[in-house]
DNA sequence: CCAGCCAGTAACTAAACGGTTACTTTGTGG
DNA sequence: CCACAAAGTAACCGTTTAGTTACTGGCTGG
């Protein structure tokens, strides 16, 4: 057999869309990959329905590397989620409200928990699932608990500057913000299949999108304007 | 053996709160309870995690029973689903809005909303369960078809009203009135553990639930106002 | 009054599942 | 250059799972 001398060095290019397929010998993209796949197959089956065997064979690895990098399903769960909180909270670190006016920053937030929703449906789906075990397994992580929310108190003060200026009530809440943001497009996109067939609008339609992302706006404005 | 004499139409009283179990020699009593520890056994764990072995012995029955009544596994979730439909929008029936002026139809809507979302936990999650799965088993069912919203024409009513009074902005749209009402609802309580762990607020604190719900009221009515 | 049918039980089965074992391959430092 | 550790493979294992079989008990109508 020559096998042993091809392949040297040369790694497989990802092909377009597709989660990568692990590597030969390169740890860090087996890992990669292994976290890549179990995020699709949890996000698509919740955790019961989710297989071990569909990760691995996902991931374009085996069962045995999964184990080897992640302990067990229940860990390698938790490792998904983990990582999908924090890229929220990173990509939310890209938002500077403070050079902002204050009816500008809350659309502006407004407008990218709606972006970050539509463009990361996986993240909805783990959401749902963790939070229909009650949260589990984020109140066992330690990693996510320092996570917390930094970022609220940016919110708090863009609703002070808002207050200060007699733009907003003065008893605007920003946890009752986010949450009226947050809560608006959740609901609008983690139950679109389900609205959609029982009320017949086809919600996932480019303008119908549009259309909402204008309404969560407004209405997360109107309920804090004086 | 003389157990053959016991319990001659005598029939187990419903332990209170919990399913009821299923009696001897009673197929209306025994098909109820499957379907009543279904829908906890579904709501709890999702379908993927949903055991048959746990419905029937939540039920006070067997397997075989259940196979009886209901087919296989993924009928007997299409049947939890279809209750679980049929209950809430029966219970909307009872909602009178034409009575009501055009401003206090609309909050007796959210306020009727919230509360059946807050005592119907189980219905949430089925909500969630079915849209992970894209609203597969909606999709299928011809029942719910039917059932669609009779209701939104209710509310469209309610909006004509006010609008012919100069109340409501003319655009205001019925499926958008209702879709923020139910977001605000069941965002804040299918996401209440994550939001609670990661935010530190006891969303299930009485308080916060009665002014989430004064809250719900206030935005929706303020989206909607001229 | 009993034949037949429906409710109900328990033990079983085949397949799928999460997790492990025994093994091979390969890059690297002494 | 080779010993060793880490990466990777595939076949395997015990358990759990959805679904079935073979059976019993008892109500009902002819």
């Amino acid at each position: 057999m020559d096998r042993a001398h091809m392949d040297v060095k040369r790694r497989r290019v990802a092909k377009g869309g597709q989660a990568e397929r692990a590597g030969s010998r390169d740890p860090e993209r087996t890992r990669a990959s292994i976290l890549a796949a179990a995020t699709a197959e949890f996000a698509e089956n919740g955790i019961g329905g989710a297989r071990v065997d569909a990760i691995a064979e996902r991931a374009g690895t085996n069962k045995r590397m999964l184990y080897h990098y992640f302990g067990d399903k229940e860990q390698l769960y938790l490792a998904v989620l983990e990582e999908a909180y924090i890229d929220i909270r990173t990509a939310e670190k890209s938002l500077n409200l403070s050079d902002l006016s204050p009816e500008q920053g809350v659309a502006e937030l407004a407008m990218f928990t709606w972006k970050y929703f539509l463009e990361h449906p996986e993240f909805l789906s783990l959401l749902g699932t963790e939070n229909l075990h009650r949260a589990r397994w984020l109140r066992q992580s330690t990693r996510l608990k320092e996570l917390h929310s930094h970022f609220i108190d940016k919110l708090a003060d863009l609703l002070d500057r808002g207050k200060a200026k007699g733009l907003f009530r003065v008893d605007a809440d920003p946890l009752n913000v986010y949450l009226t943001i947050a809560a608006l497009g959740y609901f609008y996109l983690s139950n679109q299949h389900t609205l959609t067939t029982i009320f017949g609008r086809e919600l996932a339609d480019e303008a119908n999108l549009e259309a909402w992302k204008r309404h969560i706006v407004q209405v997360t404005l109107a309920s804090i304007r004086r």
